[in-house]
DNA sequence: AATGAATGAGATTTCATTCAT
DNA sequence: CATGAATGAAATCTCATTCAT
């Protein structure tokens, strides 16, 4: 039989998880409205009503418009950096493409926090030191130390890790921004497979025929 | 001997050049400021100050902010779109080189206004259509077109050339990145070099070492 | 043996007496809150984390606000009119100071209720007349009469009772002020009665020296 | 014959006065809407209205609510300090009565600005600091000298010159702060030589009357 | 009774644009 | 043409009060 202080500390809980809950709600309304007009544009009016609550209510979970873009950019994720943490060693061919192929396997609920992210970094400075320069520097690091070590075996041509790994980025970013700027639909499984196919191809032997 | 006529076609035309010239002054402030905060969060006071100019005089030279933001795009060009377009055809792998050289070697004057264009092309839809679109498909097509003769012709490996094109532009675009964004300085004579060297080696031949 | 309505009797007065406590204290945290800030910026939710309830319980005491400012100022007392009314006839010089140095004596609880007072009559009409006024009426009366009786007898001057009363206050509040308003402790026991006694010498004698 | 240049500094002086006299106007009003609700319950809207102006022209001349408080009290002088420093020796009587006389002659104009001061500075810890306790502390110097070397030459007697002070202020005050508070009219000429003959008449000689 | 999330009216502040000088 | 004060619409944010739990 339960007491007045567990039923309390029940009810506690459950208000903290519908907190949590309508937090993540505002977050993602937020995170679609900044991805459609920008951050500076887009209006707590229309964050509230993308939330479907009233503006004040806005207030009662974050301390300022700003604070909400924070929580966004801090929701966000490159899944690029994702997947190279999540690929190991990446012995062979295939395993480069089924990295990418799974960088380039974005779902529709994380695009607007990705779009908000790459967006707003390009503007606001700590939002790039804070939350795009982390992630592409985790990113960036395990593609160079993998590009040195094939170097150093002669696996590799000479080439420098760092501009190595920021080809390789660009190549793929290349290929995912219509998406992320949504004026391409996200690719399909079999398109992403291709895709990345084409990235590893073209970056492991180019695009010049070998000499006969 | 001038008669009246004379004369005021004369002013007239200094009249305009004088107005040209003004106009030029105050999109390259307004590029300035807009690359430094963004269109949305600059005001029409922080345009006209880094023009040494009233407010009220902004509009006479421009309809509305607005209007400033489109000229500004209107003037911005993305020097890969110049390089590709003065390069002719590319031949050799030095002519290659030289194009990307080319592409990289971006002034200073310009960059303010190549990094509102790309900030704002992120947001506005227009400004995606009117501008970057249009500047990206006349940089894309003839490498399009390049590569798809030199897979005809045996040169190179079956690549989709718009793929090829894309990722083609995605280096490069991964390699100045920083200096558009502001947190790296334009790359030297000596660094452009290098840095295309490395584009066109990759795009050429891949990383991986020729098998032996 | 008791019968179940002589219990309820109990149980109801004390839940009054419950009802009674947890409004007096939440009115002590309210006059805190209020003399730090004033009653205009002061917000409830301060009010109820002073008193370590909730907003919405605030609500079960009080009607609004605006209520509990009027409960505050209805709590408040100003000590001189407590000291006037306990003192009686004021015979001696010695009567007089006992009756000035107990109304220096004001308790630490009770000043943030006086200071919410003043603060607010000073800005509140309402308060200032059903409160403040009513109060300095209450002591104003019988320094006057005291006044009026020794002119009569020869013993005062021929000063204008009312005016008399009045300088009587200032100078007692000239010398309260500062701990009134929270930048001077609350004079000692010793500090209370030299106080007392400068005020009563001055008022009596005043500060010329007596002619030879 | 003037020239353009002369034209131009002529046209800035009278934008200057023209911005000068409207601050002023600004001021004024806010004084007025200030003394008559306070700072926290007083809205921008209301300041405009009271100067007849929008509510944005306000922020073309002050930065922020707050900065217009800053200003009123700047403008706000206690008659007292006034009337204190321009007093020089008080060797008379007659002297000490016509500056009290003084201290009492406010203008309607400068009423405001004092009642927003004291009102403000009961709550705001920066106003009383920056303002009311300087001019308290300029006025209370001059008449603490004033009184110690009256006090050293035997002329009076052994008074604490700050209690002394403060005391003759208090008097003051108690005379004069219903008019501040706006329960009663200005004092009348004769009001104010009736007032300050009786503060001087009990300051120096007190109420009782001198021994046979 | 107690809670605290939700509300919406209203406060302060910003800013593109206009217009009299 | 140049100026910059004036405007008012709209943005961000606050907070007393209500109400479902």
């Amino acid at each position: 039989m339960e007491n007045q202080a567990d039923k309390s500390v029940k009810f506690q809980e459950r208000q903290q998880r519908r907190v949590q809950r309508r937090k993540k709600e505002i977050l993602a309304a937020a995170a679609r409205v900044f991805s459609a007009k920008g951050y500076a544009s887009s209006t707590t009016k229309e964050i509230a009503d993308a939330a479907d609550i009233s503006e004040g209510t806005l207030y009662n979970y974050f301390e300022s418009k700003r604070d909400i873009l924070i929580a966004v950019a801090d929701e966000s994720q490159t899944p690029m950096q994702v997947a190279v943490q999540e690929a190991g060693q990446l012995e062979t061919r295939a395993a480069m493409i089924a990295m990418f192929e799974k960088a380039f396997d974005i779902s529709e609920t994380q695009l607007p926090f990705l779009r908000t992210l790459l967006s707003e970094a390009w503007i606001d400075d700590d939002i790039l030191q804070e939350f795009l320069t982390v992630q592409l520097r985790r990113t960036s690091r395990p593609i160079q130390t993998f590009i040195r070590e094939r170097v150093t075996s002669g696996a590799f041509r000479p080439v420098d890790p760092e501009i190595g790994a920021r080809v390789a980025i660009g190549m793929f970013a290349a290929l995912i921004a219509p998406s992320l700027r949504g004026v391409a639909p996200l690719p399909s499984h079999d398109e992403c497979r291709a895709l990345a196919t084409a990235i590893v191809d073209i970056l492991l032997d180019g695009i010049r025929a070998p000499a006969a």
